[in-house]
RNA sequence: GCCCCCGUGGCGGAACUGGUAGACGCGCCAGAUUCAAAAUCUGGUUCUUGUAUGGGAGUGUCCGUUCGAGUCGGACCGGGGGCACCA
């Protein structure tokens, strides 16, 4: 029996799919359209098995549906600007474009051995300037639109270097290179206003039905509405009061204090005068920007000895203090502090010696003596202590106090977000330059539409500190657009979430001289099914989705949202291996010594296993794709990215689990081969009927491909795989009788159809080796016998007290009362209930039978 | 700290809207084939108990709802992800 080489038959298969161009899209066409998509790849410099795992899945979709009868667009492109190009740069000195394009060369020739299904007439790079050059342009649209804005943010800036950190490079509130400590430091940034659309960004969640339930709740926790109201508190000796923003206006009676942001506008006036706070602020500034950073520290006041009135309660002075923990850009900035009732607040007044007085009272609680211990109480109650509000509950004494506090007119109800507008100004070079030209005199400029793209200067260096754009000898150096005279570039560049914010509708018209041609992107969006990791869950999504919506309402397009399914997958992890110095061994370098024991290949010492994690370079626990893809062929590589776990789930990479899938490759083949070299033509069977092994393989067959068309729908693929499994199982069993070997047959060629989405190049090779003229990739997937797919008797369970004591084979659609009589016909049913009394019989049709004693 | 998700044999997992827990795969055990091995094929494999065509226990832990709970509700324990300049 000849083996199957898999090297040289995919080869052949991929080079005839190119040929043919299987995998084009057409712009216009009578069939239905689908549009699948998978998250695009940043060009890090070797495709990895989360990318595998990430376009199996999406292949398995576009393969599945264009069999359906589907105008399929799968396109793939290149998330090609961002930090590690630069990295690489600093390291490596290499440049960040040469660094880059030679990365997507190596991963596009890495793609197309997998024989993912792809439309590379498509392709596209975000570094190019074709890509980013039409970015400009509807940045310059968005300004327009009056949906781009300048003001000042605050940033990590890493002294030593003279440069703007990434929160990730951010460690210990240390910058990673240079190891000094981070201050922050306010710059002039480029903002999108994403919270104009809070609000239908918000709404429109609920009708997003093919997103998983997780994503639009972490959308909806991360917009963040909520309900409140902004109340004036009286200062001492100012005129101006100050406002602070609430969700529990009912607590009002139980503050204790107010608290301030540091970089509130009047902790920053008080600073000016007074030494002590100026260090305190400078004191908050250290450490990360990061909301982590802010809410794990510990929590640090500053009492800035003004005395502060609620205006319910004119005669009782509030101290005011500048805390680490208030975030400036939530609400106004500052709060109320009620200890009772926050546990935030809570901690404070304990270490600032603050009164805590308890206003809302637990159910069976007195409101003389109750008291907090350790734990604010933030449940339901009824108000005490509270004036007006006394023996209201707290969901009653929410609007009575906001028509109180609106009636004297110190206070009223605000809706307010988290959601905050998207910086998108980076201090970089590898990224699309901020289009507009500063002027003394004009001020800010956008650089005509008829001088795009503005390009990226290559004649840059890494080595020192500093943006290289900023540097540069010329490059910023400009005349004015409007008045002439000089002026400066904008020396930042946009975020990468920019780049990935409209990438899919690029692919829709890759070749337009606009960033987009409208009536392709209105026939091709939305993206039907989206697939990609979950960390993405928050912010490309709603870039994304504000992108689409922005777009929508300047006229651009007709659409609304970008991406009506989506699908997010697991990671892949492996175990790690680590050597006796406690230096991580990479797998390929272990291996079992005659006892069994991991062993390092090269030294021969031991070798520890440890914990199973997501694969990384810095753990060394990777398997390279290309050396797996060679050694067993693409066919097995997806085979078992979509085996055993479901593809929501993390997939543990192991060596019998693709060894396992290889063998099962073997083995198909084998099956089908040996049927074609030993079985007698179907022909030579007289009729057409079918005993009954014939019958009951037919309709495992058809049942199968039913199954695996439902699963793959669903994305339940792991669960396609296993009713496969079940179907070779079937075939593995000899049968003879009626219709045997057109059974087998027809079997065989189903099997073959139903595997082709995920083993494509062996599916097209069986295909062939059947006698069919096709090839299978424009083959439409087999339809179902309905007669095949009902079975004539069914199992049930027979319980008593729900405990299983036996079971009956009947016809399916038994009616009630014999499913009775059989059951309690059972002899170990009988036994046990000899003298027992039946109380109750409950009878599931076509399913169980439970006797109640 | 806040938000979200997940816990089922030795392992990955299956179980449709509450109805026979462990499908399918991996691993392991036994057998066939072989001079031998690889490969392949057949059978077995949750634990436990008098080896049984019987019984008991069992889906992270505890409690509850139900004729019946892996599935629903509550509390807890453990693991993972996100947190706005990584992508």
């Amino acid at each position: 029996m000849v083996r199957y080489n898999a090297r040289l038959i995919e080869k052949k298969w991929q080079k005839l799919w190119a040929d043919r161009g299987v995998f084009v899209a057409q712009d216009i066409s009578d069939k239905p359209k689908f549009y699948v998509l998978e998250m695009f790849p940043y060009p890090s410099g070797r495709i990895h098995m989360g990318h595998i795992r990430n376009y199996t899945l999406g292949d398995v979709i576009a393969r599945y549906k264009r069999a359906q009868g589907f105008n399929v667009l799968h396109p793939m492109g290149w998330d090609a600007f961002g930090l590690p190009a630069e990295n690489a740069a600093f390291e490596k000195a290499v440049h960040p474009a040469k660094w880059t394009l030679d990365n997507t060369t190596a991963m596009r020739k890495q793609l197309k051995k997998v024989g993912f299904g792809l439309d590379w007439d498509r392709e596209i790079a975000t570094c190019k300037p074709d890509y980013y050059g039409k970015e400009q342009a509807l940045f310059l649209d968005f300004m327009d639109a009056g949906l781009a804005y300048r003001k000042e943010a605050w940033v990590n800036w890493d002294p030593v270097e003279a440069t703007v950190l990434a929160n990730e490079q951010v460690i210990d509130g240390k910058g990673w290179r240079s190891g000094a400590p981070v201050e922050r430091r306010k710059l002039a940034h480029w903002f999108f206003r994403i919270t104009d659309f809070s609000e239908e960004l918000l709404g429109a969640l609920a009708d997003l039905k093919g997103w998983p339930e997780k994503v639009r709740i972490m959308q909806e926790n991360w917009i963040g509405r909520s309900e409140g109201a902004e109340v004036s508190f009286l200062i001492k000796d100012r005129d101006e009061p100050l406002v602070i923003f609430t969700t529990r206006p009912d607590t009002l009676f139980g503050a204790s204090f107010c608290a301030l942001a540091a970089d509130h506008p009047l902790s920053q006036e008080l600073a000016e005068n007074d030494k002590e706070l100026h260090d305190f602020i400078e004191q908050c500034r250290k450490g990360g920007t990061g909301a982590e950073a802010m809410e794990t520290a510990e929590k640090l006041g500053f009492d800035t000895g003004l005395k502060a009135f609620s205006p319910t309660e004119p005669d009782r002075a509030l101290p005011v203090y500048v805390a680490n923990f208030i975030l400036l850009e939530y609400g106004t900035g500052a709060v109320f502090g009620c200890p009772a009732h926050d546990q935030r607040d809570l901690e404070f007044a304990r270490k600032y010696g603050l009164e805590v007085l308890p206003v809302v009272i637990p159910e069976g609680e007195s409101p003389d003596d109750y008291e907090i211990a350790d734990e604010a109480y933030t449940g339901p109650g009824i108000l005490a202590h509270s004036d007006f509000l006394d023996g209201l509950s707290d969901q009653a004494a929410i609007p009575a106090m906001l028509d109180h506090l609106e009636k004297i007119g110190k206070g009223f109800r605000k809706i307010r977000y988290r959601l905050r507008d998207w910086g998108l100004s980076r201090q970089r070079y590898w990224g699309t330059p901020v289009p507009v030209i500063h002027c003394k005199g004009c001020g800010v400029v956008p650089v005509p539409r008829e001088d795009l793209p503005v390009m990226l200067p290559q004649d840059v260096t890494f080595e020192k500190a500093g943006n290289p754009l900023d540097r540069h000898p010329t490059w910023k150096f400009v005349k004015c657009p409007k008045c002439g005279s000089p002026a400066e570039r904008d020396t930042d560049t946009f975020d990468t979430f920019v780049d990935s914010a409209w990438y899919f509708l690029r692919f829709c018209s890759p070749h337009a001289n606009e960033p987009f041609d409208k009536n392709l992107v209105n026939y091709w969006l939305p993206v039907d099914q989206y697939i990609g990791g979950i960390e993405h869950a928050i912010l490309h999504l709603l870039y994304a989705r504000f992108f689409t919506r922005a777009l929508q309402k300047m006229g651009r397009l007709d659409h609304v949202e970008p991406f009506k399914g989506l699908f997010t997958q697991g990671m892949v992890n492996h175990a790690t291996f680590q050597d006796e110095n406690g230096k991580w061994v990479y797998p390929v370098d272990v291996i079992s010594d005659e006892a069994g024991v991991p062993t390092h290949r090269k030294t021969g010492q031991p070798v520890t296993v440890g914990r199973i994690e997501k694969m990384s370079k810095s753990k060394h626990n990777v398997v390279d794709p290309d050396d797996i893809v060679d050694r067993f062929g693409a066919d097995t590589v997806r085979w078992f990215m979509i085996s055993d776990s479901p593809p929501a789930r993390d997939l543990v990479w192991t060596d019998s689990g693709i060894e396992g899938a290889w063998r099962f490759t073997q083995r198909l083949y084998r099956i089908v081969r040996e049927f074609i070299d030993h079985s007698e033509a179907p022909s030579s069977e007289n009729g057409d009927d079918y005993g009954p092994k014939a019958l009951e393989l037919r309709r495992c067959a058809h049942k199968t491909v039913a199954g695996v068309s439902k699963d793959i729908e669903s994305f339940h693929l792991n669960k396609a795989v296993a009713r496969i499994y079940a179907l070779v199982n079937a075939l593995g069993e000899p049968i003879a009788g009626a219709g045997a070997i057109r059974a087998r047959l027809e079997a065989i060629t189903l099997l073959v159809q139903i595997i082709a989405p995920m083993m494509p190049h062996l599916a097209e090779e069986l295909w062939q080796a059947l006698g069919n003229e096709t090839i299978i990739a424009e083959t439409r997937w087999p339809e179902v016998e309905s007669a095949m797919l009902k079975d004539e008797t069914v199992t049930i369970a027979v319980q008593i007290n729900g405990k299983l004591r036996g079971t009956m084979e009947v016809p399916e659609g038994t009616d009630d009362k014999t499913l009775e009589q059989n059951a309690l016909a059972i002899d170990n049913v009988q036994r046990i209930l000899k003298d027992q009394v039946v109380k109750k019989i409950i009878i599931v049709p076509n399913r169980i039978v439970n006797i109640v004693i």
